[in-house]
RNA sequence: UGGGGUAUGGGGUAAUUGGCAGCCCUACGGAUUCUGGUUCCGUCAGUCCAGGUUCGAGUCCUGGUACCCCAGCCA
């Protein structure tokens, strides 16, 4: 079976064709991969596929993977963009074998343009934007050849070295590859190679007037660095006829690499437009590019995902050309399988609503008792110990785990009822505390101190158990709890424009009460708050606490399942 | 409108290249449980459509359909 280690991609289509190189002896056995970006944005869960995808292949085999900055067009790109792909890509946990420029292979790329000038296969066109756009032509119409296209190699040796000597002003020219305008594949209209772009490149400088397009730079790039099979997404195979066009008529020292194309990844409930994401960020919607509800990597960061459960959630998916938008509960399902092994139990109630155990001791001095009971940070991993908490009778407890008269299947806390303080005592609710609106403002109960420690020696049970904070040793928390960013799974699909589906409740805030042992958790580290979901410290600012995802909940989706009934009743 | 690409349960992904359609997630049952979590067991459900070749078709052939990409001096 392909997937024996439950990965799948052990036999997916990229390693088929890499299988069949090296079995032929192409490349001599070797492979080498690259992940380019251009430095214009951050990094977002689509290029945490692209990523896995280029280091994941190279590893495979045995070969390495380059970072290289597509860094062509000045005006986009900034080094501070530079400085976070490469932050993102060490956190997802990939060390580049080199870390490469695109603008590092200027000269070369130049001198191969002015060698296709004299072989007659490019031209300086002298027209504008718009007439060249114009006489592309259309699907199933012919595109017109520009009247410079049959400039002598002469003049055009002439022209080109005086747009690389800043002589004329931009959009003025450009230069161009000479091969069809009739071509089906409208990437093969004598597409253009160079513009002028008098800006100071974050690289160069102002060394360079004129800048090559993506088409220009890419696979003389993955040939000048020796790369072996260039992985980029589906929407470049339109371009594989022109990337073999221009390696097929230069003079190439190595090899010629090889475009193979992949599906990209897409989530529900999410974009990954680099452009509507940065209009999120503008118009304050979000609070940054590291907003925990960003589908960046960086907002995954803050949010709490592990890089693992990024890793292996696309190692899961594995490489294949068919496009789909997969189900963010996926991802989560990783990241709750990754988390439930690695992060520490702590007793955090976000929606606090006083117990007040009325047959409560107090000591000699007639002070209420403290009593401390030790707490298993981590079910999964007992090595990691016990935490001390400790109990009076002055509790909180959830809101959501009291109801005055309780619906059915609810198993929690009522009048009457008895369950369990997780590790401490059984308690029964013997009444309650109203305010003037009829609110339940305070729950009052009895011990059992016959449980000390949370079980009963007569063996009977309780339906539930509950987590509990002292209201003397409560440490005050925020709490942002995160809905889905956008409403619909496919943001965009009614109207075409995804920021119509922005969901305006994504965040709520929260002042909660934490056990004292929540004061150890490090900044950045993720914790599961007993029975809520995992939580994960801010970075920057101590007490406040992102929900990375909520726990499955069977008792929520009961009362979905029965919020959802009621209404089709109604409507019956 | 021309070209390119892709179709397998509700979602995703496999099938030794023509040989019993498997796996994961979800949903739904049940067991265990001091988290309505975790874990364990089980259930439902699929080859885009119509023809054809063949003992045998997800796989090959013919003809359709649906969706995605391409007319930037973006990548």
């Amino acid at each position: 079976m392909a997937n024996a280690e439950g990965t799948s991609g052990a036999g997916d289509f990229i390693s088929d064709a890499i299988g069949h190189d090296i079995d032929g002896g192409v490349y001599k056995g070797r492979v080498q991969t690259r992940f380019p970006p251009e430095p214009n944005g951050y990094l977002h869960i689509g290029h945490a596929k692209a990523i896995t995808v280029d280091f994941g292949t190279a590893e495979k085999f045995g070969g390495v993977c380059n970072v290289r900055l597509d860094d062509t067009n000045p005006v986009a790109e900034n080094p501070e963009f530079v400085q976070s792909i490469l932050d993102d890509i060490a956190w997802l946990g990939y060390e580049p074998a080199a870390v490469l420029h695109a603008s590092g292979y200027f000269e070369q790329l130049y001198q191969w343009a002015r060698y296709l000038i004299e072989q007659g296969l490019a031209y300086v066109d002298d027209q504008d934007n718009e007439t060249i756009s114009a006489q592309r032509g259309g699907y199933g119409r012919p595109g017109v050849e520009s009247p410079f296209r049959d400039r002598s190699v002469e003049e055009n040796l002439d022209l080109f070295t005086r747009m690389r000597a800043g002589e004329f002003p931009d959009g003025s020219r450009v230069l161009r590859a000479k091969i069809d305008m009739a071509s089906d594949n409208m990437v093969l209209r004598d597409p253009v190679m160079y513009r002028i772009r008098h800006a100071e490149h974050h690289q160069t400088g102002m060394q360079w007037p004129i800048y090559p397009t993506y088409d220009w730079a890419h696979g003389q790039s993955d040939a000048i660095e020796g790369v072996t099979h260039s992985l980029c997404t589906l929407e470049f195979d339109t371009h594989r006829p022109l990337y073999d066009w221009y390696l097929n008529h230069l003079p190439l020292p190595t090899e010629k690499p090889r475009q193979i194309e992949f599906a990209r990844l897409e989530l529900t409930y999410t974009i990954t437009s680099k452009r509507r994401l940065a209009r999120l960020v503008r118009d304050g919607i979000v609070d940054g590019w590291d907003d925990p509800r960003m589908p960046t990597l960086r907002g995954l960061r803050r949010r709490g995902y592990p890089a693992k459960a990024v890793r292996d959630f696309c190692a899961y998916l594995g490489t294949t050309r068919t496009n789909a938008r997969h189900n963010i509960e996926e991802l989560e399902s990783f990241v709750r399988r990754e988390l439930n092994t690695t992060s520490r139990r702590r007793m955090v109630v976000t929606r606090p609503l006083h117990l007040v155990i009325d047959n409560w001791p107090t000591d000699e001095n007639g002070s209420p008792v403290v009593e401390y009971f030790p707490l298993t940070n981590n079910p999964e991993n007992p090595d990691e110990g016990t935490r001390l908490a400790a109990f009076t009778g002055d509790l909180f407890i959830e809101q959501e785990d009291f109801a005055e008269t309780p619906p059915p299947k609810f198993f929690r806390l009522a009048p009457g009822r008895e369950v369990r303080l997780r590790g401490a005592y059984l308690v029964t609710a013997t009444g309650v505390v109203k305010d003037e609106n009829g609110q339940v403002v305070e729950v009052h109960a009895t011990y059992d101190p016959a449980t000390r420690g949370g079980d009963a020696p007569d063996g009977r049970k309780v339906k539930s158990t509950m987590h509990w904070v002292s209201v003397p040793h409560a440490v005050d928390l925020d709490v942002a709890l995160y809905d889905r960013l956008f409403t619909t799974p496919n943001p965009g699909e009614s109207t075409g424009e995804p920021l119509d589906d922005l969901n305006p409740d994504s965040r709520e805030l929260l002042s909660a009460k934490g056990e004292a042992a929540i004061t150890d958790v490090e900044p950045g580290q993720v914790v599961q708050f007993e029975r809520l979901g995992y939580f994960a410290a801010d970075p920057d600012r101590p007490g406040l606490f992102h929900r990375t995802v909520g726990l499955r909940d069977e008792w929520a989706a009961l009362q979905r399942k029965a919020a959802k009934g009621a209404r089709a009743a109604k409507r019956a």
